[in-house]
RNA sequence: GGCCUGUUAGUCAAGAGGUUAAGACGUCGCCCUUUCACGGCGGAAACGCGGGUUCAAUUCCCGCACAGGUCACCA
């Protein structure tokens, strides 16, 4: 049996981070952490075709920012390399050979015509396409004769003709299929490659990995895996299969559709430790309440048992929820540190940078909003009067423009523009009109910004402002109300 | 089409043979001596359908529907 908790995360380098890879890699990486065990980093780069150049680069650099540190793979080796599967060829025919000599895979000689040839006579006929084990039966004169004549050939896996193999998933439990139902899969091509299946199978175990972590689209083939392991009499890794992440019901995220990869998602303002944790609750869940975990919290609390059988949707609603939620944890000097260039980008005038991040803090959901939310800070936009109009303060434009002018006075005779000092004198001011707050409040905030939204109430704008564009702002609103 | 798998509110999800079926996001309403995108309180909202088994099923079993996966000398 497996001495120590293996798991191994095994992409194939295509230029991005799937989302659902990332999710896969995270469950692969916590189940290791948490057991004290190793996370095993294993380039799948066979597919000639989809190779991207600078692709394995941005496979590290996107688990380093996710925080998923591995202790063997190709930049920093183990004592299982190489890992990087096309440096791993030469190792795969030898074990094919193995099974052969046993009696367990077989030489084919069938040309593809003729396979193309038996598989349409099966659709027609509504079967399942499969191999008919036609080479199955040669005998050893008989391959010896076709491999003097130079004959390409590949080799197959003998599987059983009756009974069910069956396994018992992590997730989903046991899984059986029946093995009249398997093919005889081929393991070697004729170009003496492996096929992805049968160099899985042996990297795996090469490598000592214990717990197999993937996606369900694996599970209808675990068994035949399986089976391979079986032959080779080797321990039979445990198997975590994982439901895919899906963009809606019908659909999985996917790059090719659109949809955003990991890198897309901090482009546009996620933290990563945010997208960490989002992904990690999607499809997962751990006992109690909480929601917000770091990486390293992460690492005590998984547990295999919380992974969900049923695809997960997913929201970025929840995701931008988490990302708000990191940002108000944040120390202020992480949220000014990260806010700064955003902040930088729109404002230009001087403010005070201290009041503006204890404004800021508990309402900015990604930082990537801050320009378009702090724009009216140096220059006052274009906007309509009609935002003066607000039918739960009960604010008109009539009302708002009687209000500010009596306001303006008011401001006018500011001493100190403090924040708390301001804060009694307009609320004195309130007082003496004998209205509600919002009365005087909002078309505060609206004169004094130009917007609908902002990142603080009118009393916090004011004070940012100073007490001249404060004024100014207001003279200009009462002309536009007038 | 064969086989495998799944189905708790709009979304993520907990859960158990008997529960007022958690929580979060979203949504809606109210509150706020800092007005809106903050905060607080509250509301609406779910066990796909049909049969069994059982005193009792959403929970176990069987069908059906729907959805996903898989059936390559791709990975």
């Amino acid at each position: 049996m497996f001495e120590k908790v293996r798991t191994r995360f095994a992409p194939s380098p295509t230029g991005y981070m799937h989302i659902g890879n990332l999710r896969t890699a995270l469950y692969a990486f916590l189940l290791a952490r948490k057991n004290n065990g190793d996370f095993i980093l294993r380039i799948e780069d066979t597919d000639c075709e989809r190779k991207v150049e600078g692709a394995q680069d941005v496979i590290y650099s996107s688990l380093k920012k996710a925080g998923i540190s591995w202790d063997e793979g190709p930049d920093v080796g183990g004592d299982f390399g190489p890992y990087i599967q096309s440096e791993r060829m030469h190792i795969f025919k030898s074990y094919a050979l193995k099974l052969v000599e046993a009696g367990k895979a077989y030489r084919c000689f069938c040309s593809k015509e003729r396979l193309e040839r038996i598989k349409s006579l099966q659709k027609a006929d509504k079967k399942p396409a499969k191999y008919d084990g036609h080479c199955k039966a040669l005998s050893s004169e008989q391959v010896a004769q076709r491999l003097s004549e130079g004959a390409s050939f590949v080799i197959r896996q003998k599987m059983p003709q009756i009974g069910v193999t069956e396994f018992c998933d992590e997730v989903f439990g046991r899984v059986s299929v029946k093995n009249s139902e398997l093919e005889d899969q081929i393991l070697i091509k004729s170009d003496g490659m492996p096929t992805y299946n049968f160099a899985n199978v042996i990297d795996d175990h090469l490598m000592k990995i214990s717990h197999v972590v993937r996606g369900s689209e694996y599970l209808s083939s675990a068994p035949k895996y399986n089976l391979l392991y079986e032959a080779f009499s080797w321990d039979v890794p445990k198997y975590i299969h994982c439901s895919p992440v899906m963009k809606n019901a019908k659909e999985k995220l996917s790059k090719r559709h659109g949809d955003e990869t990991f890198e897309d998602l901090l482009n546009i303002g996620y933290l990563p430790q945010a997208v960490v944790n989002y992904i990690a609750l999607l499809g997962w869940s751990p006992k109690g309440e909480r929601e917000i975990f770091s990486l390293k919290e992460l690492e005590e609390v998984f547990d295999v048992a919380g992974i969900c059988k049923s695809p997960a949707i997913f929201d970025i609603k929840k995701l931008a929820a988490i990302n708000s939620k990191y940002i108000r944890n944040m120390t202020d000097n992480e949220f000014l540190e990260n806010a700064k260039p955003y902040i930088d980008s729109s404002v230009k005038s001087s403010v005070d940078i201290n009041f503006l991040v204890q404004m800021l803090k508990n309402r900015t959901e990604n930082f990537k909003d801050l320009p378009s939310q702090l724009d009216f800070i140096d220059t006052l936009p274009e906007y309509s009067a009609d935002l003066f109009i607000n039918k739960k303060m009960k604010t008109t434009k009539e009302s708002s423009l009687e209000v500010l002018k009596k306001l303006v006075l008011v401001l006018k005779n500011v001493k100190d523009f403090g924040f708390d000092s301001l804060h009694s004198v307009v609320f004195k001011f309130i007082d003496s009109l004998g209205v509600k707050n919002g009365v005087v409040l909002w078309p505060l905030r609206v004169a004094v910004s130009g917007k609908q939204f902002t990142p603080g109430g009118g009393l916090e704008l004011a004070c940012l402002l100073g007490q001249n564009k404060t004024v100014e702002r207001l003279e200009i609103a009462i002309e536009k109300l007038a």
